[in-house]
DNA sequence: TGCCAGGCCCTCTTTAGGGCCTT
């Protein structure tokens, strides 16, 4: 864990890559055995490679992962419950993704902002980490991908693009990698107003 | 299969360009 903060690994499954309009479809997250895990049916459509990528689709208004319907909640209540389940650790939360600066970070704080939830969100997290700038940081590899990373430091493959399973591996690779407070605080940064 | 976006990092750099990573 980083000084007296609690480490919350996160992962995002979106309808696409653009940060600016992808709607969120699933958000997971862990810390330690604690878990969490929601759906959210997306209001536009996905990108096919984003169908691809993570095995979502969309038919008759319910979301289906890998054609199994899977129970959605509003946008605002999965993020509400976020911030709730965040708050549970009673501690400055820190949280961390693959990428969080360019990806994830991005577009969670833009759905907290435009639910009016940001200022409750920064009332309990104290910033994002990024592991992948941190993997870049710490190693000399060929790839910085999670699943090549997860295949070379805890050697096994695993069901990527699934948000609950990429935030335990990442839980995973930050044990393994054991990264001093110095590294983390150089990949670490504060939730951001976006406009 | 790879495109779609784009900030960050690296280097054959800084008067710039290309590759990576996320869905």
């Amino acid at each position: 864990m980083a000084q007296d903060r609690t480490v919350v690994f996160f992962d995002l499954e979106t309808t696409g890559l653009d940060t600016t309009v992808c709607d969120i479809i699933q958000l997971g997250a862990i810390c330690e055995d604690r878990i969490f895990n929601v759906y959210i049916l997306p209001r536009q459509p996905l990108t096919e490679s984003a169908k691809r990528v993570t095995g979502f689709t969309v038919s008759n208004n319910r979301l289906f992962l890998r054609g199994v319907p899977v129970d959605t909640i509003p946008l605002a209540e999965a993020l509400t419950n976020f911030i709730a389940f965040l708050r549970s650790f009673h501690r400055p939360v820190l949280l961390a993704a693959h990428n969080a600066k360019r990806f994830d970070a991005p577009v969670l704080t833009r759905w907290l902002q435009n639910c009016s939830l940001l200022q409750q969100f920064q009332q309990v997290v104290s910033g994002f980490l990024d592991t992948f700038l941190l993997s870049k940081n710490l190693f000399r590899l060929s790839s910085y991908s999670q699943e090549s990373m997860v295949q070379r430091f805890l050697g096994k493959s695993y069901d990527a693009h699934n948000a609950v399973e990429d935030a335990k591996m990442l839980q995973e690779l930050y044990k393994a990698w054991r990264p001093t407070t110095f590294s983390v605080s150089n990949c670490t940064f504060r939730a951001v107003r976006v406009y």
